[in-house]
RNA sequence: GGGCCGGUAGCUCAGCUGGUAGAGCAACGGCCUUUUAAGCCGUUGGUCGCAGGUUCGACCCCUGCCCGGCUCACCA
């Protein structure tokens, strides 16, 4: 293929012209002629110019056939020796490879087959490639070389482009979604002095002109509740955040989330929306609300299951009534449930912990668990009836967590205890635990208005709505560790 | 981090408790004016993930390491 290349130079063509004008895209000339079989009624729309990369090549004597593709399509393209001239025909067009990207002149018909197809009279090397595509039949299996080569996997494989199509779709649609609810989109820091928001180690980098450590924000939560203190009293951020944990297929360290923030609602009505949001969003994409994960069927047909974090303990988790009130009963059957208690300090963290064994993989239709111990919630305003449950839920979905909100704690001075508590769980060995962030405070103090909260992990409702087992599958440059040098 | 599985030609894969590596596609040369996994004839292509070890002999057995997948642990 390199020697093509210096042959092509030699010849005095450019392998890598810098421009080539295009008439349509190729889905456009599909679509439009999809349902025209009228030789005369082609001939006569004149020529086109279409340009992608050849995908296919079959030479056939004097004539030959290939499909070139672009992003909205792919067509057949039909080249005569006849018609191109027999010089360019023999030393340039039949010394093609698959996977150059090339532009075609020519009129449109159909051929025996009946397949649209241009008649070139002209077709131009637009980009020489240097090494073989993947094999057209049963394309890039391989899943390391599809993470670390994500380009070619988009080539080759049709599954894959869909999955980020439909990426890009959802983001959309939450966009459009919150927008038309009145909510404004900001930006807020992605570095921060102090890591907030969420339970979670962060990322560390320094700053040199300013001489200080800076996070990568875990969640953008405490900026965002700072605005509505600023009266944007709906706004969202949509984008990535970044936790130094561990890599599964629900793990990524970046992954990317939408926090939204409503003023004078709590977190019924932020359930409403999410069902409603959330409900519209598999709607628009598969045209029901019924879609096939991984084999089990999920219906998002409004309203949802909702059960509080007791309930589902006792009756979803098989968990006796009497642990969820008696701390040491709790840790009894934690232990029997072999999850290591001794480095947990709450009993609403037994609790926490005992939830994720028993009952988190159970859920499989989207369900809203609400009604949270506090002290695994320390953002969140307590329930006015029992002082050690807040107004939270989480939305589960095929055993996964795709959803947290709640009802904004905005009474500074219980927010400063709690920070209080986190930095005494911290300093028992939480590396976790939320830090004290008393700018944070002091914004609380001017005044946060009834506001609830909520966060949604965008990569893990795509991987629902696109059927996707992995999270590295809807990721198009998920982390993986660096090839090293031979 | 533990367990299990995998890494063989550019791609997809074979390779028998050990005898010197094979197919299809791609590539290269040729034939071919309606093909679409085009076809036909011919050719080329490999430090078998890396490094050691065992053996007369290792893709195969052993040890260590690298990379990945699943899973458990950890973890929004």
């Amino acid at each position: 293929m390199r020697e093509k290349l210096e042959k092509f130079r030699q010849m005095g063509i450019n392998p890598y012209p810098n421009r080539y004008k295009i008439t349509h895209r190729i889905g456009e000339i599909v679509d439009r002629f999809k349902e025209e079989y009228d030789q005369q009624k082609l001939e006569s729309f004149g020529e086109v110019s279409l340009a992608g990369r050849m995908m296919s090549l079959r030479l056939h004597g004097k004539i030959s056939f290939a499909h070139i593709k672009d992003q909205t399509g792919k067509i057949q393209i039909f080249v005569q020796r006849d018609v191109v001239g027999a010089d360019f025909y023999r030393n340039v067009f039949k010394k093609l490879d698959v996977g150059d990207i090339i532009g075609v002149k020519g009129h449109l018909f159909r051929t025996k087959t009946g397949e649209l197809t241009v008649n070139c009279k002209e077709v131009t090397l637009l980009s020489k490639v240097l090494r073989p595509l993947p094999e057209k039949w049963h394309g890039l299996r391989d899943i390391e070389t599809r993470y670390r080569q994500r380009y070619l996997d988009l080539i080759v494989n049709e599954d894959s482009r869909r999955v980020f199509e439909i990426r890009s779709e959802v983001i959309r649609l939450i966009r459009e979604y919150l927008v038309s609810k009145g909510f404004v989109e900001v930006e807020t820091p992605m570095m921060q002095p102090i890591p907030g928001g969420a339970a979670a180690r962060p990322f560390v980098t320094h700053h040199n002109a300013l001489d200080i450590d800076l996070y990568l924000r875990i969640a953008p939560e405490l900026y965002l509740k700072r605005l509505v203190v600023g009266g944007f009293d709906r706004v969202f951020e949509l984008g990535k955040c970044f936790r130094n944990e561990g890599i599964s297929s629900m793990h990524n360290p970046e992954f990317t989330m939408v926090e939204f923030y409503m003023a004078y609602a709590d977190y019924r009505d932020l359930m409403e929306l999410t069902e409603d949001m959330i409900s519209s969003i598999v709607k628009k994409i598969h045209g029901i609300t019924k879609i096939t994960y991984q084999g089990q069927e999920l219906d998002f047909t409004p309203p949802w299951r909702k059960v509080s974090f007791y309930e589902a303990l006792v009756e979803i988790g098989g968990v006796p009534e009497s642990v969820i009130h008696d701390e040491k009963r709790a840790r009894e059957l934690a232990k029997d449930l072999e999850i290591d208690v001794d480095t947990i300090q709450s009993h609403g963290k037994v609790l926490g912990e005992i939830f994720e064994k028993t009952v988190e993989d159970k859920l499989i239709q989207p369900t809203f668990v609400y009604d949270y111990p506090k002290d695994i919630s320390p953002l969140a305003k307590s329930k006015e009836d029992d002082p050690d449950l807040v107004e939270r839920f989480e939305l589960m979905v095929a055993g996964r967590e795709i959803a947290n909100a709640y009802t904004e704690l905005n009474d500074p001075l219980d927010q400063k205890e709690r920070f209080l508590q986190q930095l005494r769980e911290r300093a028992a060995g939480d590396e976790e635990a939320h830090r004290m962030d008393e700018d944070y405070i002091v914004a609380l103090e001017y005044g946060l208005p009834p506001t609830a909260g909520e966060g949604i992990g965008i990569d893990r409702l795509v991987m629902l709505v696109a059927d996707a087992p992995s999270i590295r599958d809807v990721i198009l440059f998920p982390t993986l560790r660096p090839e090293r040098d031979e």
